[in-house]
DNA sequence: CCTATTGTAAAAGTCATACTTTTCTGCCAG
DNA sequence: CTGGCAGAAAAGTATGACTTTTACAATAGG
């Protein structure tokens, strides 16, 4: 489809911040410059704007907006992000915000899963500890129960916010850590008593005892992720945003 | 704009189940509903399929998905459902995403906040006591104050992910208590105490104790809504979605 | 010289139409 | 009954004309 190409090149060209915010588009130059319709550009604009990175302006053109404003939970700016040079400062938020959602959504699980999720949970932790024992901590195969570990306990807490897209992106991020060589051929021993922890847990209806293991779970994973330097604690190129008096 | 009315009518009208999933709708039928042109139609079908609400397939026409594929996380959507009939379960899901986000976020916060903000707590946690304690509990300002509060360590989290529209819509969740009746006029005692541990966490730069003072907040507020029966545990009338083996 | 008013044009917004591409459906032949 | 072929339906794309808003400048008045 044209339209996504559009949106997906233009997306990403805001998003790497080779298009600065406070610039200004204009329709037709999009036109000229992706070599198609209005109405191309337009639905592929009008989508950037509902993302909240470009804001539309009569006699003006398109104004790209400041940073802060962004939906900075729309999982296409996500996945620009993971691919672009704030690759690490995205990877740091999303860890945290795994942190959050992650503990929260296992206690949920723990009353709110069915027999068969329970089950496969727990099918799921001991394949890891097979595949963890033997030395396979970086294979395909780990690294795909894993990620299903985790986004079925997501799901499994019967909270839609928790369970949709956000799981795929736990799972790219899971995904990346393997990429990057930062998970350890013999898993943390620990990771994987937790693992099962969370499992048993859940079979016994035990929320408390969930949330803490997966907690334990996902601080583990931030921590060392932390010390491998994965997340880059440095501020950006274009200086810290935060700080500098707000809009 | 002709483009935002469509987009927010028939985005209604799907979210409130008017429309139901599967049902299969054509760019001319909405042109004709709405009495706009394709354009406008177009753009606003758009953003709904960027919302993964609807899925367009040449020579069928557009497919409304069901609800388990929404893109729950959006501003847009979670407005709808909040003023529509599933509001109850919609505030349930919010209160849930609240007791995993913020004291996060406050831990963030006790770390990454700067000066101004660190102060700023601190007024506004006093504030919410002088207003209090004087029965203010459910005054216009008392909920101002205290939205202003919880937006404001979001903010200082130094995630944007926290930051960002979530904190509108958490602003939203607290006024709707407010507008149900659910906030005593004196405030639990307990709860004024929290915010000025927090407050005063933030200054140490005490993260354990923010993030602690924090969850006792927002699961004191889980608790209570719960009490009062204000999220509604009962299934959906369509039937639960989760259980039903899924796509 | 400064201010207010008005006029102009630029760009988004909307509409209508024509054409292209994909793909479902049903018919027809083997 | 099967397979392929043709037609039609609907989305996708392109284009031109017109409307509305609004930034900006020129001009007139104080």
């Amino acid at each position: 489809m044209l339209h996504t190409g559009v949106l997906d090149d233009l997306g990403r060209s805001i998003a790497w911040g080779e298009i600065r915010p406070a610039t200004v588009l204009t329709i037709a130059g999009l036109e000229e410059r992706y070599e198609v319709s209005r109405s191309v550009v337009r639905e592929a604009v009008r989508v950037l704007e509902s993302m909240r990175m470009v804001a539309p302006r009569r006699r003006v053109g398109l104004t790209v907006r400041p940073r802060s404003e962004w939906n900075a939970l729309d999982v296409r700016l996500i996945t620009w992000n993971l691919a672009g040079p704030a690759r690490q400062r995205e990877l740091g938020a999303l860890m945290e915000l795994r942190v959050a959602i992650e503990p929260v959504a296992a206690r949920l699980a723990a009353t709110h899963a069915d027999d068969d999720e329970r089950d496969r949970l727990a099918a799921l932790a001991a394949r890891l500890r097979e595949l963890g024992s033997a030395g396979l901590g970086e294979s395909p195969e780990y690294l795909a129960v894993d990620i299903e570990f985790h986004t079925l306990i997501l799901r499994s807490s019967g909270n839609e916010m928790f369970a949709g897209t956000l799981g795929d992106v736990i799972g790219e991020v899971l995904a990346g850590r393997t990429r990057l060589g930062l998970s350890p051929s013999e898993p943390v021993a620990e990771a994987l008593d937790l693992h099962e922890i969370a499992a048993g847990a859940l079979l016994d209806r035990d929320g408390a005892a969930a949330e803490e293991a997966v907690r334990g779970i996902v601080l583990e994973a931030h921590r060392s992720a932390l010390a491998e330097g994965a997340l880059g604690d440095v501020p950006e190129p274009d200086g810290p945003v935060r700080k500098t008096g707000r809009a």
